[in-house]
DNA sequence: AGTACAGATGATTGTTTAGTCATATGACAC
DNA sequence: GTGTCATATGACTAAACAATCATCTGTACT
């Protein structure tokens, strides 16, 4: 498949559906500074081993996170290239909006 | 509620939740260029009317829209200063990631 | 006040998603 | 090869979401 014939859209969905969930948010958010193997991870969020693995499938499978092996381990990283900025973005969004997201006011 | 107070977490939930839904994010999409009132919204997209107004709700409240009324109708546009530079960043991360997105290879 | 147009809201239901359990694979040490 | 630690996968169920339907509110015009 070139870039060309991709589906766009669908793309658009799953990668912010990836953010969308707290648990992927909670490991996206420990990975943001250094890298993590699962095991780490799992430690710092407090998140059960499977469905640590199952989360970081579908952030890799978006290009959120790389991962390497490091003998028995296998760790994860942000890719800082997209994340660091986007979160930055966001940040600032919910500072100026996150009241106004949370209790409903018009 | 001052913003310190704020549960940045639920927020971040709220605001990727409303990009991830593929009738928001068309929505979105045809009020990048231009503001228009629900009626517009609904001729552009091919969406219900209530289904649009459900939606928009929801973008209002995320502050990724804002609304004004003119006589009967109520015109929404994109919250620039978020939406634009977002999109930019997405669209250059899906650019380059997007068929691994797809295609779920490793 | 009555009608017509524009949009919003609440309830319901079908679909999607996400966490958990059981199990499988991979790597290293012995 | 066997055992152990590290991680991944598939199946299942419970919870979250989103579209639709029926209805309601608001504005303008007469």
């Amino acid at each position: 498949m070139t870039p060309k014939s991709c589906n766009y859209d669908a793309a658009y969905g799953l990668f912010f559906g990836s953010l969308a969930n707290h648990n992927r948010f909670s490991i996206i958010s420990v990975l943001r500074d250094e890298k993590k193997n699962v095991t780490e991870i799992c430690e710092s969020t407090g998140f059960e081993q499977t469905m640590v693995s199952h989360n970081l499938k579908r952030l890799d499978h978006c290009g959120m996170v790389f991962s390497e092996r490091e003998g028995k381990c296998r760790y994860y990283r942000v890719n800082e290239k997209t994340i660091k900025p986007l979160l930055k973005l966001i940040d600032a969004h919910i500072k100026k909006y996150c009241c106004k997201i949370l209790t409903g006011e018009r």
